[in-house]
DNA sequence: TCTAACCTTGACGTTCCGGTAAGGTTGTTC
DNA sequence: GAACAACCTTACCGGAACGTCAAGGTTAGA
């Protein structure tokens, strides 16, 4: 079983990856949104298979919800919790403060679920008047094409 | 008829109608997004309603597509054409100019509603795994809160 | 006429990065 | 083992899309 926790990526290498710029990777960990990574000894940062899936999560987010990197924190904070829940299931001990990350993980993916419903909703009632928009602009393409024809035998 | 394009709002009227604030009207006027309003004596800014449900149709587009200001320039400027195709439509001469415009309205309109349909697919994708989750999280509480019977009854 | 509420134009601050500079590290080749 | 390209480091400036004062002008009503 492999230790997905290793580090054994560059940071040219993730940004490939990822389709973000290393600058941005930087700018991720300087926020918070990536915990620092390892270093080689001249320094270069050393990322997880675990940091790419963290970075394309959030700019799935970021690309759909169109949300602030600060609430893009609190969501994936939160998947570190359930990564959490899921390792050390089941310890026993600290019930109640396993019940509070899990309350707390829900609450963020309910309203994150709320957000995407909302918004799907909303996507397809202006999809439906683009579509509408389309015919009406097809039918005067006919009409312009019919008097371009008129115009044309007119002249001849 | 009412003449719809009387200006007779001033801008903190507008600011209420649309959400958005004053630095922001001003800021899509310096952008081109809005017409340079008319003024009164003083230098107040009129608007009209047009005005504001440009400023709504802007706000929808940067809401829900999450794109720039300069896409989206481009956008409602099609709808502009659109109005001027409807208004005088038509009188019979510059065909050509007329398709011109017609043909430029469906491209952004089609590439608009592709958006439209790539985000609302993706975005039907991130519910399914939000739902999935939660109804995981669900099953994880039941868990959890028949520990805490099994524990409270040992307890006591 | 005076005052509260509203407006004007700057100018600087913030978020989320993109670009570029000036220099250090790694790995390969001669 | 020295050179060299490719890769990395920090640092700072720039831009988009505004937010937030600041200092003063305008309007409408008492």
């Amino acid at each position: 079983m492999s230790d997905s926790t290793d580090a054994n990526l560059q940071i040219g290498e993730v940004a490939e990856r990822t389709g973000v710029t290393q600058r941005t990777l930087r700018f991720y960990e300087e926020k918070g949104l990536l915990r620092p990574p390892t270093r080689m000894e001249g320094g270069f940062r050393l990322y997880s298979d675990d940091d790419v899936k963290r970075v394309q999560k959030i700019r799935k987010l970021q690309d759909l919800l169109g949300i602030s990197l600060a609430e893009i924190k609190e969501m994936v904070d939160a998947e570190g919790i359930l990564r959490e829940l899921r390792a050390q299931y089941r310890p026993e001990a600290a019930l109640p403060e396993k019940r509070r990350q899990l309350e707390k993980a829900i609450e963020v993916t309910q309203a994150q679920y709320a957000i995407v419903q909302h918004k799907v909703s909303q996507m397809q009632e202006m999809g439906a008047q683009l579509d509408e928009r389309l015919k009406l602009f097809a039918s005067w393409m006919k009409e312009l094409e019919k008097l371009e024809r008129e115009t044309a035998a007119a002249g001849r």
